[in-house]
Formats: C-alpha cells, sequence, structure tokens
DNA sequence: CTATTGAGAGCGAACGTTCATTCTCAGAAT
DNA sequence: ATTCTGAGAATGAACGTTCGCTCTCAATAG
C-alpha cells in the first residue's frame, strides 16, 4: 500500500514527463501551453500542478531523465574492441539513430538555456558531465594507444561536441537532411583529428568510410 | 525633400532594426517584448508599428539585412591566393571574430525557425543560398586542384555548415568556450577532409595549426 | 514676412487575448 | 470521517497590437 501509492505517483510523473517532452518538441517550450500538456497527459490543469509545480520543472525533469540515459552510451565505447569502432557507433547512436523527438527536445532546451538561468544551470550541468566522459574516454584510447599522444584532450572533447550540436542542430533545422549521407565524412574528419599520424589515409578511409552499417 | 523624407524613414527603419537586434540577442525573440524594443529604440509602440507591422517583421529585417553581409564573406575566399588560407580567414571570421550579439541573434533566429513558419521559410532561403555559395566555392577549389576531386562537394558543404552551427551553438551555449583554442583542430580537421591525399599531414599542420593570426 | 494649414511623426493609454497558476469543490479511497 | 485525487472555472499578469490624440514643421496664401 505505501508501495502502490509511491508507484502510482512516480508513474504518473513519468506519464506527464512524456507528454510534456513530446508537447515540447512538437511546439517548443514556450509555445507549448500547459493546456496543451495537460490534453496530452489526459489531465486536468490543477491535477498536473500536484505533481509538478511550475512549467519548468518539467523541463528539469526531462532533463535529468535524460541525463544517465545519454550518460550510459558512453561506457559502450570504452568497451568496445575497437577505439574508432566504438566511437563511430556512439556517432551513428547520436547522430542519426535518435528520434526526431529526441532532436527537436534538445534542440529546444538548448535555446531555452540560453535565457532561462535556471535551466541553464541544469543544461551545463549535464554538459559538462559529457564533455567529462568524452575526454576520459580519449584519455583511455591515448593510454591504449589508439588515439595520438600530442592530442589537446580538452580540445577535441570540445570539437566532438561542436559535431554533435552542428548535426543535432541540422538536424532540426534544415529539412530533407541526410545525416547518413554526412557522417562517413565527419568520421573521417574525426579520425584525421585523433589517429595516430602513422596511421595512413588509406587506413582512415577503410576504418570510417565503411565499416558500420 | 522627397530623398530627405524617405531617407528618413529609411535611418529610422534601420534605427529600430538595430535595437531590436540588440534585444532579440539579448532576451530571445519571444521574450523580448515590444516595450523592451520600443525603450530600446526611444520609441513610443505606436510610432514603431508605423515603420514595421509586426513584431514577425522585425526578424524579417533583420535576417534580410543580413543575407548580404553574410554572402559578401564568401567572395573573399575565391579570390584569395591559397584556398585553405582563404578558408581559414573565412573560419576565423564566422566562428571566432563575430561579436556575440550576432552569434545570439543567430542562435536566436535558429530556434525560431523550428516553429515558426514564416521565419523557417526566410531562414531556409538563405541558409540554402549560403550552402550553395559553400558548393560553388569547392567546386571552384577542385577545378583549381586545390582539393581532391572525388569530393562529395553537396555533403562536404553540409559538413561545413555543420562545424559553423556547431561552433556558433557552443559559443552562445557554454560559458567560457574558447573559440580560438579549437580553431586550429577544426581547420586540422577540414583540410583533412577536403586536401588532397597526396599532400601530407605535415603540411597539413603547417597549414592549418598556424598560418593566420 | 507672417499666418494658415495639413500631413507625417510621435505618444501612451487601452484592448483583447493568451497563459501559467490557483481556487473551489466534488467524488473515491481508506 | 478524513484524506487523496481530480476536474474545471477563475485569476491576474503580460503581451502584441490598435486607437485617438498631440506636436512638428515645411509649404503655401495673404
Amino acid at each position: 500500500m505505501y508501495r502502490t501509492k509511491e508507484q502510482r505517483q512516480s508513474d504518473r510523473r513519468t506519464e506527464i514527463l512524456d507528454a510534456a517532452q513530446r508537447c515540447f518538441a512538437r511546439s517548443g517550450f514556450h509555445q507549448a501551453s500547459m493546456q496543451e500538456i495537460c490534453a496530452e497527459a489526459g489531465m486536468s490543469p490543477g491535477n498536473l500542478y500536484r505533481y509538478f509545480p511550475s512549467k519548468e520543472a518539467l523541463i528539469a525533469g526531462i532533463s535529468e531523465r535524460n541525463r544517465a540515459e545519454a550518460a550510459a552510451s558512453f561506457a559502450k565505447v570504452d568497451s568496445a574492441p575497437d577505439f574508432f569502432e566504438g566511437l563511430a557507433g556512439l556517432a551513428r547512436h547520436h547522430l542519426v539513430d535518435r528520434s526526431d523527438v529526441e532532436v527537436g527536445l534538445c534542440a529546444e532546451i538548448m535555446s531555452e538555456s540560453r535565457r532561462n538561468p535556471e535551466i541553464a544551470r541544469l543544461y551545463q550541468d549535464i554538459e559538462h558531465d559529457i564533455k567529462n566522459r568524452i575526454a576520459a574516454m580519449l584519455r583511455l584510447a591515448v593510454e591504449r594507444g589508439e588515439v595520438r599522444a600530442d592530442l589537446d584532450v580538452e580540445a577535441a572533447a570540445t570539437v566532438l561536441m561542436v559535431l554533435g550540436d552542428g548535426m543535432s542542430w541540422r538536424r532540426s533545422v534544415e529539412p530533407g537532411f541526410d545525416a547518413e549521407r554526412v557522417l562517413p565524412l565527419i568520421l573521417k574528419m574525426v579520425h584525421c583529428l585523433l589517429a595516430k599520424s602513422a596511421d595512413s589515409p588509406a587506413d582512415c578511409a577503410s576504418r570510417c568510410g565503411e565499416g558500420e552499417r
């Protein structure tokens, strides 16, 4: 009975977050009205406010919920047999496979964090976390000798995030953007940036140009 | 007197656009109220509406105004003695030298175009124009033998825009983002993507790593 | 040179709407 | 009987836009 009550509350909360996520991705954070979210969640405003104290709390809840999920995908790279293959998998997962809803939502959170300090702090926490994971991933690959030793790891991590953001935005802003077509070029560039200079361009092409899919 | 009148009207319009640009960059398109823009322009709402029929018209005006300016910077690359130096200059101009106001404004237009069809059409026109210019620039470089002949020019142009968007967003979203530090890595990657495979990595480093600034 | 006039420039209060949030109250569960 | 859950109308602030008014000033008439 304790269990059931808390369980129910938690379920209700995730239902609401799901509905809000769809609305935000579809209409944007400001454009999506509480009424719209309530309708999507099949619930009255008064009731929704019993679960979340404000509209901001909805975004915060969504961001928080996605943090763990995002973080998990980095672990895979470290345990992949070949670093660049692992990275390619990560890239595909983040740049191509993600649903339009997720991409749109990400865009929405980014632009909201430009002016909403509350969201900005939350978002920057997550970004910082992700950047650290990328940097750690790169350092591990350096130790393993898969990546050039003289790399500016911090800057390289930033570059990878730049690529991620750029791809994400093009996807959400350019209709008919073909991530699939661009990905090989991206991977090639990244390989060039990270790989030891001894690795030949031919090797680069064979590893990045094809190799997955 | 004909001249003066039209001149005055035009001046007023650019003044208003300047003010609106500052407001939008600072507060965002939706957050910036007409009152705020009026205050910034030193003008009453009623009067401002004599020059622009709506808030949307302000964004449209700003976008339109920046199109030519943006386009002009591409001509420089074509006339540069070395393609990659020209490209590096363009990159520096777009990724590092741009003012925070411009970057913020760009972010604002992008996110607004995600949900405002009117703005979306305008923005996509401009983006399309820019992409064509980049592609043309690349094709010219291919003809000159400065860039590898087997390049997927369309995809490469998209990649360059991805990089531009990514850098722009990181600048406007990550406090303390150091574009200067990241730029060499970006240029190196781009060189790797575009240059003929005959060009050695050493050549790449000397051309991209330093060379300007 | 002065007076008249009329259109453009400008103001700021007011309007109508939208929206997040709160209030009130009724039914269900315990 | 009391607490939990829910609905939906009410509230009040904020916003884009409009409206009616005043002021400025150059052109013309006297």
